[in-house]
DNA sequence: ATAATATTTTAGACAAAACTAAAAATTTGT
DNA sequence: ACAAATTTTTAGTTTTGTCTAAAATATTAT
């Protein structure tokens, strides 16, 4: 596979949620910042290697060995989306731009190795889950905070709204991506919470919950 | 800088041993597994870019600006294999095919934090010297184990002597190239030399030290 | 149902980087 | 010095991935 070819079947991957529904000219043409007509002729190409199923004017969907595929390139992206969090100092939304790029180096024993190095993580910065070599997935689900039932046991893995001062009250909470989080209680009253974060209760408002992804771990 | 463009950069760099004299249109093909036709065309094109000095049929050399390409390149490749030998397990002859495509990757707090999380090492794991950021070398010198003095601090970067015999003598005593060598002891008498080698004392014979080259770091 | 609108494909061109075959310049051997 | 051999360049193609403009198909709105 080509670079070309790999960022294309990474966007249509991304576009079918994961598979399944077909993924139209123009949403691909829109999401790699090109144009509808290279988009056909790189799916005709890769229609060819069947790697996708494409009728004309009908869209385009990844074959079992696409999805395969794709599924190997999501893994490497969101491995070294760890790497450079957890080992280079690199705050999570930085990461994205150079995990593009090295998701492309091509060497199996380089990944598996990089897995063990990291402790095999389940779950990327974002709090996205990460493909298991065989292709399988973890499924964690990721939702607001405001969601989760009393009793959840999350991992807070990403903000729905990143402004400045959410992001310093977050700091001066020390609530910190990768923490993990219980939920103790819920107000009928207001939708506020009450956590357990760091091995400490606090109460936090609906809007803050509602602003919170959390990662659940079964 | 293209990918193509670097590799040629790369390539009219080592043939260049360094800098300065100018390279022949056909070693860079030899070098690079490609046609001389092609070098030509590439090299008009780097020249046009400010990148090498080019007079047809009289080879190519490397621009002040494109030493400095031809550095950070280096460097990159460098640390890579530093840390796919220290980190991930590869061994000192399975790197360079993997750092051949992460040199590419483009960040520069990549390459930063990379040099800082490794602990700035100064040679690669074949002992070749690491160039740092702003493109000095810590000039390298090769020597025999047997010519160093007493405190030396090196790697191991090479045998004189390649018969299967020495090769094994290596072998069992966990001798390998790229590891790091330093000089603890010298013995007036025979010559025998006691060494720190993988955090462990051994004495060799001056026979043994004298076919064995190592690389001096300062 | 059909005209208007939007989407998708086709056809033809272009740039990058490679190649082949032939021409030009340089180097070598006598 | 000059013919032969070698090296290098030029000219013309090819492939990959892109683009524009125009044609074809699908969707929507009346």
């Amino acid at each position: 596979m080509t670079l070309s070819e790999e960022d294309y079947i990474k966007a249509i991957y991304h576009l079918g949620k994961g598979e399944q529904t077909p993924v139209s000219t123009n949403a691909v043409a829109e999401k790699m910042d090109t144009k509808p007509s290279s988009v056909t002729d790189m799916v005709k190409k890769l229609s060819d290697k069947g790697v996708v199923n494409y009728r004309r004017y009908k869209g385009v969907r990844l074959t079992e060995y696409g999805r395969k595929i794709a599924l190997s390139i999501v893994r490497k992206h969101r491995l070294w989306e760890v790497f450079l969090v957890e080992r280079l100092h690199f705050s999570w939304d930085e990461v994205h731009e150079v995990a593009e790029q090295l998701e492309h180096v091509k060497s199996e024993k380089l990944i598996d190795e990089l897995d063990k190095h990291l402790g095999f993580p389940k779950v990327d910065p974002h709090g996205d889950p990460i493909p298991s070599k065989d292709g399988e997935f973890k499924k964690a689900v990721k939702k607001l905070l405001s969601d989760a039932l009393i009793g959840t046991n999350g991992v807070c893995v990403g903000v729905k709204d990143s402004s400045p001062p959410f992001l310093k009250f977050l700091d001066k909470n020390k609530i910190a991506l990768g923490d993990p989080i219980l939920v103790l209680e819920k107000e009928e009253f207001d939708g506020s919470l009450t956590i357990k974060i760091n091995n400490k209760e606090m109460r936090i408002s609906e809007q803050i919950a509602s602003n919170l992804f959390v990662e659940i771990i079964d």
